[in-house]
DNA sequence: ATAATTTATTTAGAATTCAAGATAATTTAA
DNA sequence: TTAAATTATCTTGAATTCTAAATAAATTAT
């Protein structure tokens, strides 16, 4: 293993680091005008997109603690964005469960959303998206290798 | 614009936190071994390499409220890993400064740290990282114009 | 020179996250 | 069946981060 390719790993470490905090505080500023923070937007997004998820599911999914989940679905049930659904089979689950108002608010947003992101992303052609997108679903696939 | 762009771009936007949320979960666990958070090592990395900083540049360089550096470098401070020197020519400035402590635990430390983070880059071939190089560090750059 | 503005750091308090343990339900094994 | 182990959620307390305001120094404009 030469000490080129150990830099050059680090630089792409430092390079991934910036590109991904960059455009991340640019999305974690547009969530901010929905009123919402970005965990809370993700935990949305999740139940719009892939319907009712038990709490448990919702942490692997979007990366956060137990005690967090508790937390962050109790401000999204205050906001009636969300209600919690017990499962009838396993009575240890609970489902969040998106609600009438939460389809509302995720229907008013997302489009924008979207093409706010697809702004962000601009700069780059569509052949470069292609590639990146390719390799970095390998990279982070690759990440469980090393658990 | 085709709806077909934004999707391309949005899966980019998921690629890119799922790969960097992946990568640094596991450099995180690495940090952790060495007694760190990974802010404080960052800090430490900073000034090692890129010498002694005023506390706002640290900020802007590690992406952190001004409020948390003085909390971070606090820290490190009582370690004894870095001290603050008042900058002669503007008593608004403090610099942090590494301590001869603080040098000899980067190079305990750093090479082992860079061979893992090689080790994490192992699935990409080195016509892979530099592509990616390329094309993230164009990406990161165009964020600033979305201020 | 003085006042107003800007810049750097710190303080204070709130928000978010995590880790560890508590509780409750289910499953497994004796 | 009962005990032990596992799984899901919640609670608690600590750690980390942020925002906004306070303080202090420097710069700009009158």
């Amino acid at each position: 293993m030469s000490s080129e390719q150990v830099n050059q790993s680090l630089k792409l470490f430092i390079v991934l680091s910036r590109a991904y905090r960059a455009v991340n505080e640019n999305v974690n500023k547009l969530i901010q005008t929905y009123g919402l923070n970005p965990t809370e937007f993700a935990v949305m997004e999740l139940l719009y997109h892939k319907g009712d998820q038990p709490l448990q599911q919702i942490g692997g999914k979007i990366l956060l603690a137990s005690g967090s989940i508790t937390y962050v679905v109790d401000k999204l049930e205050q906001k009636g964005l969300l209600k919690r659904v017990a499962c009838p089979k396993d009575r240890r689950v609970t489902y969040a469960q998106i609600t009438e108002k939460g389809k509302s608010f995720i229907e008013d947003v997302f489009p924008d959303h979207a093409k706010q992101i697809n702004m962000l992303m601009s700069e780059l052609s569509e052949d470069e998206k292609e590639s990146v997108i390719t390799i970095l679903k390998k990279l982070g696939l690759s990440q469980s290798n090393f658990e």
